[in-house]
DNA sequence: AATCAATCATTGATAGGTCACACAATTCAT
DNA sequence: ATGAATTGTGTGACCTATCAATGATTGATT
């Protein structure tokens, strides 16, 4: 990615260092907590109660991460996981009542974090930055359909 | 990340979920080649036979990533890796011919896919996206600095 | 000259991700 | 009603990343 010789190339590159540097400045600010496991905690939070399945589509990764990420936060005492009655196959999730402070005191740190990130960005750039995003992230699903 | 409920928050989302897309797109159309490779083989074709140390800070991954990296490409026989006579603790990097042939067959098809990624944008706004993803990582970068 | 510090590469432990496969429970077709 | 597909979850194998510790080599200090 480096050596770009387009603009294209170089724009590219950048959302992958970015990323890789965000997740980094992630990991270090938040006492440990993975991005990914903020994640977990942070749509239970907001959401309520989910299937397994469900959260690991809105979260975005494959089943087997889900299923090890909940076993450790199970674990932890941050969340419980119960068979469903009327379904036996799915599993509902929900946190603990530890598991929902910690949550809340992580969002707001997390808050922080990212307001500090963008306080030189007008709020016109961030939306156009945001909608740029956008516009590649439909470009990029798009080309992924049409190969398979 | 989801669940966004400031503007910062979407930019930050969609910056993991676009890198994210972006990596399995590359993988799935770069036949196998992950982008942290891409990477190490297209600096040696632009820059040439590099330092084990010099090509690693360049990718920017940890010396151990580096190492195996390394390890799998030469008995793949697309580089060799050679004891520097002088300095007997650094290792010379080099592409083979073979591998000299397949990362410009690798740089082209890359070149086409991210082409095809940008179609729809203006080069005004790319440069724009550019600018502001720039903004958004000296501020990480800032940020990390900050912490230690 | 001997030792101590710095540099470069390697290795092991650990964490997180994917894929492929297995298994149980449910739903669907006929 | 029963056999076949589908769905939800768990597990194993493998890949890639990090960090910490080790080893080897060089350079610097005394």
């Amino acid at each position: 990615m480096r050596d770009a010789c387009s603009l294209s190339d170089e724009i590219l590159y950048h959302v992958i260092t970015v990323q890789k540097e965000l997740a980094q400045l992630f990991d270090t600010e938040m006492d440990g907590l993975s991005s990914t496991r903020f994640d977990i905690l942070s749509n239970l939070h907001h959401v309520g109660p989910l299937r397994q399945r469900e959260l690991q589509q809105r979260v975005g990764v494959d089943h087997a991460a889900i299923t090890r990420h909940l076993k450790q936060l199970e674990t932890q005492g941050l969340i419980t996981r119960e068979r469903c009655l009327q379904d036996n196959r799915v599993i509902f999730v929900d946190l603990t009542d530890d598991g929902r402070e910690r949550i809340a005191h992580w969002t707001e740190q997390k808050k922080c974090l990212s307001d500090r990130l963008f306080v030189n960005m007008k709020v016109e750039d961030q939306q156009q930055l945001l909608e740029l995003l956008n516009t590649l992230q439909t470009n990029i699903q798009h080309e992924r359909k049409t190969l398979i």
